[in-house]
DNA sequence: GTCTATATTTGGATAGAC
DNA sequence: GTCTATCCAAATATAGAC
């Protein structure tokens, strides 16, 4: 999986091939095959593997119940993770892989993480519908651009705080307005 | 041109093959190459198109000079240009071709495109760093969401509106503060 | 589990006739 | 300009020996 990632973070992932990731750990390409069954496969488990890692930052996400904290927290995390490793991105977020669709168990993973978001956004008075759907975009948004504009820069970066002012300012001119 | 566009919406771009393209057009592969050098030119011929017929789109619109309507049209005509063909939306604004890179002649295009996008923000009086960034951080997180989780639906779309008041209103903000 | 050998396919690109 | 024929390389995948 290390050879998979490393290979893919170079050649880009559509550039990912079993006979390089073979060489990487010192094998011919045909013993590969013993652990995966194709190259789908080995995207699939990485794109498992994505799942997890972003679960597991999820759940060590201190959050303090102040809005404003946490929502920054919360996309910070995520664009980082998106900025760190734009082959991951495009497996995870872009699906532009060729014919890739990751398997019902691995995307179950996926659909898991959106629900912590959507759990964390309502522990913190967000609820308006459209609110996660907006966030999503802006976050993406911001880990997009930043990669695909500015790689190894912090242009975008450096506007997560204030998309995340912006964004609960409005979601607060919402709730008001209903209230009213 | 056309018969590379519609492999490309149709097998992904790239799944793009000249053979796909000759055949298209009842020609056999290699009469392709009288007319492009490369598959890479190809890719850079379109690439240059989408230039094209954006700038097209960004010259027909015609603004009012309020600020909302404005970012508005601009916001629908852009998120409309990407999601009605998400080949293009990949070629112009991922640039996750395998090793694609636009022409310098190309690129200009494109280039010509943002500072047309500049100049209408000063217009409507929004020149604050970092605005035009936060505009196109939001406008492709929109359409890429839509591309990416919603193909043929109107989930994102629906929020453009939305958005471009949660951008007018926190813009708005930033300039009173500076006065003060 | 790993290897050698190989089948098979695909696709970019060129040579040279017409 | 277009064709036939072909080269060449890459890459997935399998068979079967060790």
């Amino acid at each position: 999986m290390d050879a998979a990632w490393e290979v893919a973070r170079a050649d880009g992932l559509a550039g990912l091939t079993l006979r390089d990731v073979a060489r990487k750990v010192g094998m011919r390409p045909p013993s590969v095959y013993s652990y995966f069954a194709s190259k789908h496969a080995v995207y699939d488990a990485m794109y498992a593997q994505g799942c997890r890692e972003f679960l597991g930052r999820v759940s060590r996400l201190d959050l303090t119940g102040d809005a404003l904290t946490d929502l920054r927290a919360g996309a910070r995390m995520f664009i980082d993770f998106c900025v760190e490793d734009p082959a991951r991105y495009q497996l995870m977020f872009q699906r532009t892989v060729p014919g890739f669709e990751p398997s019902a168990e691995s995307y179950a993973l996926a659909v898991e993480a959106l629900e912590s978001l959507r759990a964390a956004l309502v522990k913190i008075g967000i609820t308006a519908p459209g609110a996660l759907d907006m966030l999503t975009a802006l976050t993406t948004g911001l880990a997009d651009q930043q990669i695909s504009n500015d790689p190894g820069g912090d242009r975008w970066l450096k506007l997560v705080d204030e998309a995340m002012e912006m964004f609960l300012a409005h979601m607060n001119t919402r709730t008001r307005r209903k209230v009213r």
